[in-house]
DNA sequence: CCAAATCGTTAGTCACACTAACGCTAGTTC
DNA sequence: GAACTAGCGTTAGTGTGACTAACGATTTGG
């Protein structure tokens, strides 16, 4: 939960939240996609997309257009400023993950890493 | 965030929340407190430990009084239906911390927890 | 004795998880 | 090709939890 607040923190301070960081770092691991692939990707219901994607739209670091293969779907894309504020936004996150394992050697951070891991795999999606 | 909603869906199923879970514990480890004191100990808001304290007597599982020796205070009491409550939410949440530690070995789980007291010990109250 | 600090309380804001329902479009079936 | 079904985006609303501001009552320290 403190590890939550600092990020929350900072991120604020370079004015965005944590669903922001999820859907630019899923555009730009996946590339272009609808509203309802990145729901998936980034566990954010599809009903509160639409508010994050608002925002980034209104920062002009997405992109929402029709998608004219399914005039159902909306294409989002990551624009340039997108792309630089996501850079911005994993050195943020870096310095506050520095912060949070200050206290820990880098084997340490290895063994957390790797032991956290295996949980989040283990109960993939549904759990 | 996975393991927090799994709580939060038994806690629900056993009619409580982590915020009644955090008191009863803390009255039970520390004794009877003002709710100044539970405030400190629990990281919950005075202003929304009111509330908390709140459903807890309706509940029947703390008794709320004014302290004698300071008429500024209310002095929070653990009841028997606490306990009772308290030692219900224990066995409740062991079965939740099983299901989510599932994938790991007794050594791996004495390292997680390790690794995480660490961090938390390492910054404190403040962070 | 008076000012400052503490305590409980009320009211309100913000982030995020989650549900229900509606209109539109696409695919399927008869 | 009409009707049904399913998927998509959107709106509105609920509940939990973190956090701030302010107020009346009481206690404490100079």
């Amino acid at each position: 939960m403190q590890a939550d607040r600092r990020v929350n923190e900072e991120l604020a301070r370079a004015d965005a939240r944590k669903w922001h960081f999820a859907v630019l770092a899923t555009l730009d691991e996946f590339g272009a996609a609808s509203q309802a692939e990145l729901s998936d990707r980034t566990r954010i219901y599809r009903s509160d997309l639409v508010a994050v994607i608002n925002e980034l739209t209104a920062r002009g670091q997405v992109d929402r257009a029709p998608d004219p293969a399914d005039r159902r779907r909306n294409l989002i894309t990551l624009t340039q400023a997108g792309r630089r504020q996501l850079r911005e936004l994993d050195k943020v996150l870096a310095e506050v993950e520095e912060e949070v394992l200050a206290p820990l050697s880098p084997v340490e951070r290895k063994q957390l890493t790797d032991l956290l891991t295996v949980l989040v795999e283990h109960h993939g999606q549904p759990m």
